[in-house]
DNA sequence: CGCCTAAATGTCATGTGTTTCAGGTTAGTA
DNA sequence: TACTAACCTGAAACACATGACATTTAGGCG
């Protein structure tokens, strides 16, 4: 979702949907309206234009515009050190979670917009990890590249559980690159389906 | 509701509008203002650190369920339902992280005021994770119970990074009450006795 | 104790933005 | 096609910001 409706606009600023209705006609919001009944539509870019102009504060559901940070959760120092630098480098902003309590606690906090997971830490399941992202809302919608030195029947299974991509380790840069570029950069995330 | 009006304020700290919007102007309470006809707007949040910053009684409808709940982290079913039934049954509001992941998540996404955590989980230090709650501000506060069989050398460690609290398993339902409504702050009650 | 001062709070009137309400239309879905 | 949820619109009721001024409060001082 691109653009934001004017009920859509009312619950973010805690105001009524009239109200909304007149910010747009008065010109005080940037909008523009569809054919037909002459329904709203406000890009997001415009909204967040509008907020910071007004000193309102940005709601955490839009702030997720940064696409380009990663969370690293892998308990080997060397594995995430390399993946880091290699997202570095390219732009992305990167986090490492050491132990599973952190990889949680970074993700709702960050709410990067992909995660690498090693899939298998010490007491940790990924299988385990994976189903609990995709089911828990704030965010089901993370993009996870799962990287393993299992066989492909492990990789097939993080796959169903909603992996987005696997990678068998050992990786080149390169791959591992595609990989993130290619989940990112199509990556829209819908807003408003928390509620 | 995610904000406030100055009116809301006014009837909540039983003061006049023309007041709260007097704090507002002069910093005290932080709050924005929307296009329009500049009505201001008081994040929950920013209200909450208000009130907390001049001792002034947070009104229970704010609170709601806050000061009532706590995360079990335990990855041992067993002890978690018997915790949560002890809980429960005493008017607290309780969830269950059989895992780092999940821990870390549910405390970051829910603030319990209170946390009970199993101090040896199979590949997660409990050490670890209070050291890595302490320093996290977000959490930082959580009050935290250690849950373990482990000896005294163990549990003083554990005190000395920050626990609350320890238990030494296996534990009577009263000690842990007991230790749980100290550190909450709040009479437990029955959940017979709702008005 | 009473007086005084300054800051904070309350009161009032007014104009304007916001919400509510009711009614009708459209988009989305089965 | 039927149905539901979301949306637009107008009008009336309501809430809020604002300035000016009255009142209270806390603290200092004789």
């Amino acid at each position: 979702m691109k653009t934001l409706s004017t009920g859509e606009i009312a619950k973010l600023c805690d105001v009524n949907l009239r109200t909304v209705i007149r910010w747009i006609e008065r010109g005080a919001l940037k909008g523009f309206k569809l054919p037909g009944r002459g329904n709203n539509r406000v890009r997001v870019e415009d909204f967040i234009a509008f907020l910071v102009e007004h000193d309102i504060p940005i709601p955490p559901e839009l702030a997720g515009d940064d696409n380009r940070r990663v969370l690293i959760v892998d308990d080997e120092p060397a594995i995430a050190r390399s993946i880091q630098r290699v997202l570095r480098s390219n732009g992305f902003v990167t986090d490492v979670a050491v132990d599973g309590f952190q990889g949680g606690t970074k993700l709702m906090k960050d709410r990067p917009v992909l995660m690498t997971l090693d899939l298998s830490m010490p007491g940790l399941s990924g299988y385990d990890v994976l189903s609990f992202v995709r089911e828990t809302p704030e965010i089901s919608g993370t993009k996870i590249i799962i990287i393993s030195a299992l066989g492909s029947d492990a990789l097939q299974k993080a796959m169903d559980l909603g992996a987005d991509a696997v990678l068998t380790k050992p990786f080149e840069n390169d791959q591992l690159l595609e990989c993130v570029s290619g989940l990112v950069g199509v990556q829209t995330r819908s807003i408003l389906e928390e509620e």
